[in-house]
This record gives C-alpha cells, structure tokens and sequence, in this order.
DNA sequence: CATGTCGCCTGCGAGC
DNA sequence: TGCTCGCAGGCGACAT
C-alpha cells in the first residue's frame, strides 16, 4: 500500500536510473490499466516526478507518463526478468529495463501531455510539504465537508499522498479521533503537523513494508517498525497505555485510542 | 458539485 | 492436509 513516503522513496531511487534514457521497446498486460505504457516507445524521460501518489516522468516531448503503484505496485530497473506478474515494461536504451511488477493489479498506467490529467489526480489537494498546507487551510477543508475526518483525508483532497497507515498515524499523533466531522482550529494545527511529521519522518525511513512494498533495489522500509497506532489495536496505546481500539471507517479498519483520541 | 456505492484484483493466514 | 473465507484498500465509474 504505497502512500506517499513509499512512492517518494521510490522516485529518489528511480530519477537516477532513469533520467535522460530513451525507451526502444515497451509492452504490458492487455488491460487497459497498463497497455498506455506501450505508447511510451521512442520518448526519452527527462525528470520523474510525484504528486501525492502518483508518479510523473516527464519526457522531452512535453508528455507524462504517470503511474500509480495502487496497492501491490513496485518498479526496478535491471536485466529482465520472466516474473509472471509483471505488468507493463519499457526497455531502455541502455540495456536495462524498467519493470512494473503488480500482483493485484490495482495499478494503473497513463500517458498524456505534461500536466493535463485526469480523475483525482486533476483535482487533488496540495503537496503536504507546500507552504500553503497550513493548519488554516486544514480547518477550512475539513470543516468545509460533512464526511468524516479520516474520509476526508484519504479523499486526498485536503492534502495529496495520505493513505490508510499514515491517516492513522497522524491522527494518533494529533489526538483526534478519526470519525470527527469538525475540527478545532487547534486541532487543525496539530493536525496539519502531524501529517507533515509522519510523511517526512515515513520518507527518512524508506517508507513502511507491512507486506508488498519493495524500494527500488527490492529492499525494505524501515518505517513498519516506528508505527504507534496502525494495525496495534488490542494493543496498549504507547502514549497513555490504554488498550488501542479498531473501528471500520468507509470498510477500512481503523485503530484509535479511545482516551487520547476521545471525540 | 458533493456525496455514496460498487467493482476491480489475488495472495495469504486463520479456522475448521 | 486441504479447503473456504475474510481481509488487505485506492481509485474510477456511475448514480443520486
């Protein structure tokens, strides 16, 4: 479940091996999630980019190709190979090959021109690490929708790259619990913080592996084991030592604690 | 436009 | 051991 510390990690890794090839050949699955890669023959990539979770690499003919890593997503670069689960390809022309391994194949693949998008990536809020995500515009996002707080916030539209790990996480971390339909202009601050602090802090990790995620030489992340809130339901809260409760949100599960996060 | 619901996908682990 | 079933969950399409 690659949110955004994940797909950063893998755009640090993947500019390097990239930048200033020209692909000679590409093929994918039939789907039609990953067969625009195909059109990619003959573009030569100048910069990867990300916005929220979403990666761009830009090409010298003023085209993006943009890729999603959905949920079981991961890319390397190198010979090769006949994983069967690999779902779109493009050969560079340095020999090597960039690969888009996907079991699940919630995925997906476009390429359009540079900066014309679609679906929620034409729409979504700003980069967390932008001046102008401050705990003012939180409090207007949020207040501004009836939806849950944690909806909201993996609606990407409040901020761009929150997912269900780091959504828990900051909450936790704020002390506010995730099923609030209004927030404080306090807790809009502490907030819009602890998205910041978890996100740069998951980056400074190499993201979190709870199973699939994979940095671009097939390691792991690290940040898996500095997690405080997701998945430790049952478990003692490490702020107050209350025992950590699961709730389902919009059919994701959600741990909270019920004393430092009371509604 | 805002919101709600459904379908997409497959491996894995728990339980029987 | 071998089977079924629930679960992981972001996003696009579509309905209201």
């Amino acid at each position: 479940m690659p949110e955004l510390p994940e797909v950063e990690t893998i755009r640090r890794q993947l500019e390097p091996a990239v930048s200033g090839r020209t692909v000679v050949e590409a093929g994918s699955h039939p789907s039609a999630k990953f067969t625009p890669a195909r059109a990619a023959v003959g573009a030569t990539i100048e910069r990867v980019g990300r916005r929220g979770k979403f990666l761009l690499l830009g090409t010298t003919d003023d085209r993006e190709l943009v890729i999603h890593l959905g949920m079981t997503g991961q890319l390397r670069v190198g010979e090769p190979t006949d994983d069967p689960y690999i779902r779109a390809w493009w050969t560079l022309d340095n020999e090597q090959t960039l690969e888009f391994r996907d079991v699940r194949r919630f995925g997906r693949i476009r390429l359009g021109p540079a900066g014309q998008y679609q679906g929620i990536l034409a729409k979504i809020g700003p980069e967390p690490f932008d001046p102008v995500f401050t705990g003012q515009h939180l409090y207007a996002a949020i207040n501004g929708s009836k939806r849950q707080l944690k909806t909201q916030l993996l609606s990407q539209h409040p901020v761009a790259g929150v997912g269900n790990i780091y959504a828990d996480e900051a909450c936790w971390r704020a002390g506010v619990h995730p099923g609030v339909r209004r927030i404080t202009k306090k807790q809009a601050a502490a907030l819009r913080d602890a998205i910041v602090d978890v996100l740069d802090e998951g980056i400074e990790h190499g993201g979190t592996t709870l199973r699939d995620y994979r940095t671009m030489d097939g390691g792991y992340g690290e940040n898996q084991n500095r997690l405080e809130c997701y998945g430790r339901y049952d478990q003692p809260c490490p702020r107050c030592n209350t025992i950590m409760k699961k709730l389902v949100l919009d059919a994701r599960t959600t741990t909270f604690c019920p004393t430092c996060q009371a509604r």
